[in-house]
DNA sequence: CTGTTAGCGCTTTCAC
DNA sequence: GTGAAAGCGCTAACAG
C-alpha cells in the first residue's frame, strides 16, 4: 500500500524522473525501460499521489457544487447531472448545501476555496449580496445555475423563467381564472423576479389589470407554501388561481387547499414550477412548468470544465434552456 | 491571490518556519512576531495551501460518499445528514453515484482512493461482490450504511430491517389480508434479505403458511414496481396485500393498481418502506415503515470521523436504528 | 525564541 | 534516452 515512484525507480534501477516519464507516456523513454517500469508499477500496485501532482500543477480536478438543499428533488436531479458529467470528464464533485442561508453559503465558498477546487458551480442564496465579494476574491471559474447575479458579467445556465411563468399564467387565464396569486419567494432572488415578470406580461397581453394579481412573498420550504395558502384561505381572499414559484411550494399549497375542503382545480386551480418526479403522483396530479433539470446540471458542468480546459471564448456564456408547460389535473 | 508563507516570511523578515508556527498557534513564538505575522497574513489575504499540508500529513479532511442514486429522496436525506455533520467537523464530502451498478461503484471507489479521501461512506450495490476486493485494498476506514457485507467484520449503520418488515407485514395481516406479495429487490442485497426474513417471521407467528406469501423479485426503480405490479394484475393473481421493498417501488405499484381501476386499500392494501417526504402527499397517502434517514447519515459520518480521529475502539461498530410503522391510508 | 536543513511525491528544466 | 538538481507550499527535526 502506497508505493511511490521512488520505489519503482529503485526496483527498476532507473531514476525517478524516468519512471515519471514512463508512467505519463512522455516521449524520450525507450520501449524497454517503459515496459519494465509499467510492469513493476503494476506489481507494486502503484497509484499516483494526486496531491503531489496537484501541488505542482495547481489543478485538483475537483469541482465544488453549492446548492441550497440537495434534498429538494429539483436540485437532486441537477446534482446528478453535474456528477455524471464531471466524472465522465475526469473530475470529482464536492457537494455543499447552503440551506438558503447566507452564512452557510459564505462558509461553503471559503471551504471550497481552501480545498483548491478548480472551479465552482452554484445556485446563490441571494438573500444578501455579500457572496459577490467573496466570489470576486475567488480567482477561478464560477458557473451559476438557476439564479444569477444580474449585474455582473458571469457564466450561468438557467431556464427561461419569464417564458415559463408566462405559459403558466396563460393557462390559468385560459381556464377562466381572474383572481390570481403568485406564491412568490424573496424578491432578491433573480428567478423569483423573472417569473414575476413573466406572470405580469401574460396578464398584460390578456388585458387584465394588475389588481387581478396578488403577489404573496414567502420562503421556499413546503411548509411556507402551506402556511401562506392557509392564511389566504382563512382570510377568505378571493382566489381562484395560484401560480407557485416551485413545485415544493405548490405541494404545500395543495395540502392547504385540500384541507380546507376546497377542490382543485374546480375551486382553485394550481400550477407549479420545476416538474419534480412526484408531480404526477400527487393527490391531485400537478400541472407545472417543466425545467430540463438534468440538462441544467450537465450544461453547467460542461461549461465550467470547458472553461477550465480553455475551450471557451473569453466572454461570459449565458445558457437559457426552454421550459415547457405540462398539463395535468391541477390546472 | 495566492500568497504563501514565503511571502509572509519575506515581508515579516523571519523564516518560513516561524511563520508556519505562528500561523498554527504553536508555542515557541514570541507574541510580537506572532502578532506581526498574523497581521501580514491578513493583509496579504493569505490562505494556507491544504494540498501541501495534506501531502505532508497524509490527511485530506475529505470523505467520500457513494450512494446508488442521490435523486432517490431516501438517499438525498442521508446525504444531507452526512454533509451536515462532516462539515461541522471540518470535513468535506465528495459525492458519487453508483447507479445500482457494479462498474460505476468500482470506479467510484477507485477515484476516491486516488483523491486520497480519508475514508469512505457507502451503500454497496451488491449485485456482485467484487467491491469487497477493491475495498480490501483500500487501507482506510469505511463505514457502510443501509446495506452491508454480512460476513466481513465491518462498521455499518442500518435500520432494523427485520423489525420494520415485521411491523409492515403484521399490519397487512391485521387488516385481514391473506394473499400477500413482497415486491422485492435482488436478493444479493442484504436489506432485501433481511426484510424478507422479517416478513416471513410475521407470517409464521400469525400461523400463515408460506404459500400465502409470494416473493416477486424486481429491480429498484419506480418503473420496476409499476411493471411487476401490472404483470401481477394482468395475470389475475389473487393479491390483496403488497409489501414493497421501498417507497419508490410502492409508488410504482400504486400507479399500476390505480390504473387498473382497483381501489387502495379496499382491493389491495399497500405498504412501503423508508417514509420519503412525499409519502403523505401521494394520491393515496402511503402507509410505510419510517427509517430515521437523516440520522443514518449523521451517525455514519460521525462513526467514520471518530475512527479517523482515533476515538473508537478497534472492534467493528454496528449501529442498528429503530424503524417505525407510519399508518396512513394505503394500508 | 528563531533559523537551517531536509523532505512529503511528483514534475520540470537542463546537462550528459 | 537518461539522470541530477531544483522546486511546488508546507512542516518537522534539530541547532543555535
Amino acid at each position: 500500500v502506497g508505493a511511490t515512484i521512488k520505489d519503482i525507480a529503485r526496483a527498476a534501477k532507473v531514476s525517478t524522473n524516468t519512471v515519471s516519464r514512463a508512467l505519463n507516456n512522455k516521449p524520450d523513454v525507450s520501449p524497454k525501460t517503459r515496459e519494465k517500469v509499467l510492469e513493476i508499477a503494476r506489481k507494486l500496485n502503484y497509484s499516483p499521489n494526486y496531491l503531489a501532482k496537484s501541488l505542482i500543477s495547481g489543478q485538483t480536478r475537483t469541482v465544488g457544487a453549492i446548492v441550497t438543499d440537495n434534498t429538494n428533488p429539483f436540485y437532486a436531479r441537477i446534482i446528478k447531472g453535474i456528477e455524471d458529467t464531471a466524472r465522465a470528464r475526469g473530475y470529482v464533485m464536492i457537494l455543499c448545501n447552503s440551506n438558503e442561508n447566507n452564512a452557510d453559503e459564505l462558509e461553503a465558498i471559503q471551504v471550497l476555496q481552501e480545498k483548491r477546487v478548480d472551479g465552482i458551480l452554484m445556485t446563490p442564496v441571494q438573500r444578501d449580496m455579500r457572496y459577490l465579494d467573496l466570489l470576486r476574491r475567488f480567482d477561478k471559474p464560477i458557473v451559476f445555475f438557476n439564479r444569477h447575479p444580474d449585474d455582473a458579467a458571469v457564466d450561468y445556465v438557467i431556464n427561461d423563467n419569464q417564458l415559463g411563468a408566462r405559459l403558466a399564467t396563460e393557462r390559468l387565464i385560459a381556464i377562466g381564472r381572474r383572481n390570481l396569486v403568485y406564491l412568490s419567494g424573496p424578491e432578491t432572488i433573480s428567478s423569483v423576479r423573472e417569473r414575476l415578470e413573466g406572470c405580469r406580461a401574460a396578464m398584460r397581453t390578456a388585458g387584465l389589470s394588475s389588481d387581478s394579481l396578488r403577489v404573496e412573498p414567502t420562503d421556499l420550504m413546503m411548509e411556507d407554501g402551506h402556511r401562506v395558502m392557509r392564511r389566504l384561505i382563512d382570510a377568505a381572499s378571493p382566489v381562484d388561481g395560484v401560480l407557485a414559484y416551485s413545485d415544493l411550494l405548490a405541494v404545500g399549497a395543495m395540502r392547504a387547499i385540500l384541507e380546507a375542503g376546497m377542490r382543485i382545480p374546480a375551486d382553485v386551480a394550481l400550477v407549479g414550477y420545476d416538474d419534480i418526479e412526484f408531480a404526477p403522483m400527487l393527490e391531485v396530479p400537478l400541472t407545472t412548468v417543466r425545467q430540463p433539470r438534468y440538462r441544467i446540471g450537465e450544461q453547467a458542468a460542461n461549461l465550467l470544465i470547458d472553461r477550465l480546459e480553455g475551450s471557451r471564448p473569453e466572454e461570459p456564456v449565458r445558457i437559457v434552456l426552454k421550459p415547457e408547460l405540462v398539463l395535468r389535473s391541477s390546472a
